[in-house]
DNA sequence: CAAACCTTGACAATTCTTTGGTAAGGTCTC
DNA sequence: GAGACCTTACCAAAGAATTGTCAAGGTTTG
């Protein structure tokens, strides 16, 4: 009973057998495999399955970052550059500043953000 | 002259007006503006998005996937929690192990991941 | 003052990602 | 050996991100 299979393990992290597939191909998660083929998902795998939902969740971002994340970490040199160019940064004032990136990149479509301004217009 | 307009910068850098805007919502470039409101791009504005296009090319990623390097600079927490749902790595063997989520991370779209292998094929 | 810019906001075509199916074939359990 | 699983490989629906375009109104410049 050490380890499951996807259909099992499906039901007891709340993704579907479709989406364990996707998070493995993502590199998300190492799985073990039976002689004939069959991923196993052993305690371990389970726990991080949950954790990863609960994270996205609370987090609010995607598989997809999270795998450019992992690239991150993979890729030195692809941090490196990135670090780079925004370390780029000139002698610019940055008066009016960050604080709609944020924003940006929670709720994204630009539509809604326009859509949130003018209901604050009205509690004004 | 030390400053372009939008449509100015748009055919210096090559991107459309269209996207220069996006870029500046998306949180990844700060501009300065005219007293009246118009966006001025400078030397400096002007370097960095012309990098941005060539990294973009280069390095095969995207617009959202910077937005969200950006936002794990600026969210430590954010990034602290994603480094340590990575480090959770059991004592999995990782024989088979990663070199695909690269492929995946690169030309995502897990049909085309098939199709490439095709063609891979008939160059071996 | 008119032409040619700029601003924001909105709608929408396109394209890419995410997800669910389903088919063809192998495995496990009774 | 039948039923209920699993595998991979597709196709396609649903959702998001990307990008263009247009409208309504302000600015700059000749």
């Amino acid at each position: 009973m050490e380890a499951l299979t996807i259909q099992e393990a499906a039901e007891t992290t709340g993704w579907s057998p479709r989406m364990l597939r996707y998070i493995e191909r993502a590199g998300l998660l190492d799985l073990s495999r039976s002689a004939s083929g069959y991923r196993l998902y052993g305690p371990e795998q389970l726990q991080r399955l949950r954790t990863l939902r609960e994270l996205l969740a609370r987090m609010n971002f995607g598989l997809a970052e999270l795998g450019f994340a992992l690239r991150l970490r993979r890729e030195p040199a692809l941090r490196r550059e990135i670090d780079a160019w925004f370390d780029a940064e000139p002698e610019r004032p940055t008066h009016v500043a960050a604080d709609d990136w944020l924003r940006w990149e929670q709720d994204k479509h630009e539509a809604l953000l326009a859509a949130s301004h003018t209901t604050q217009m009205e509690i004004t």
